[in-house]
DNA sequence: AGCTCTTCCTGAAAGC
DNA sequence: TGCTTTCAGGAAGAGC
């Protein structure tokens, strides 16, 4: 699943790859995912590609029209299984590829989406700023002391809010889960119970899994491939996400599985303390 | 404020 | 063996 480092990941190879070019025409297959398809019909034509940025798990295209048109924002988020690739026009066209934009070397970007749980959409330069304030501060930027006063008043498991894009955009459930580990955290806590300390060990922690990742060019669990078709590699540092019933890289303790905000949770039941003491029984009367 | 549940979707894996 | 059921989850919305 496309989390930040596969983002990021994706972000630089098609700054790389796809900075200047001309999009020559549109081409849909499914249109669910996409909030007004025939707008993007309609505008994306005739568009140069002028910056590509990353926004959270959004990708964001600076589209330029000829002609002094005002400059706009197409907003494009990967969901659970999307990719998007630049190809040759004459490559084969794999599954579940809905979106085609021609350019002007010859080539297309393709949108490909097994579960379409993607999202696609246009944005005036007008819409940009209403569009980020639903969304909190990227982690890689966020400093110590804004993380600490982030967390340190809220009621809501820790593992909760640190998949919350608005409080911060960008983290999702494998890099929740890794950064935790290294943190010593349990997912349940409740994130106003962490001591100072904790938190700004969370915060580097964090930033550390993110980097890393994005040095490794993202996980690939199953589906994610970057802009250039090839697999990240941080799946095979994962300490926890994914590893129920192996052992702990630190300890040796068996990995566990539980849910947390519905969301698969993974950690070590000896490194992550937990806020709740299994033993702990009532009396009866 | 924050929790659970539901919806969207497909393919892989587990169950029978 | 082969069909059916369950599960995975990012985000948004309902209801409590």
């Amino acid at each position: 699943m496309p989390e930040l480092p596969e983002v990021e990941t994706i972000v630089r190879g098609l700054r790389a790859a796809v900075s200047k070019r001309k999009i020559m025409s549109v081409r849909l297959g499914k249109t669910d995912f996409i909030v007004e398809p025939a707008a993007l019909a309609e505008r994306l034509p005739g568009s140069r590609i002028a910056a590509v940025e990353r926004y959270g798990k959004f990708i964001s295209l600076t589209l330029e029209p000829a002609g002094g048109t005002p400059r706009f924002y197409f907003m494009i988020h990967l969901g659970m299984t999307g990719q998007i690739i630049p190809r040759a026009s004459s490559a084969p066209i794999v599954p579940h590829t809905h979106v085609f934009l021609e350019l002007d070397d010859g080539r297309e970007l393709r949108y490909t989406d097994i579960r379409r749980f993607g999202q696609m959409f246009l944005l005036p330069e007008s819409g940009i700023a209403q569009f980020r304030t639903k969304l909190g501060t990227d982690p890689l930027d966020i400093t110590s002391r804004e993380f600490v006063k982030r967390f340190r008043s809220r009621r809501a498991r820790i593992k909760a809010l640190l998949v919350d894009q608005r409080v911060l955009r960008g983290m999702g459930n494998i890099y929740a889960d890794e950064s935790l580990w290294r943190a010593r955290i349990h997912p349940e806590k409740i994130a106003a119970t962490l001591k100072p300390a904790q938190l700004i060990a969370l915060h580097r922690a964090v930033r550390r899994v993110l980097e890393d990742a994005i040095r490794l060019k993202g996980s690939s669990i199953s589906d994610f491939l970057d802009a250039e078709g090839r697999r990240g590699e941080y799946q095979l540092h994962h300490r926890v996400y994914g590893r129920a019933g192996k052992s702990c890289s630190r300890c040796k303790t068996t990995i566990r599985r539980i849910v947390v905000a519905g969301r698969g949770s993974y950690f070590c039941p000896r490194c992550q303390a937990s806020p709740r003491p299994a033993s702990r029984r009532q009396p009866k009367r």
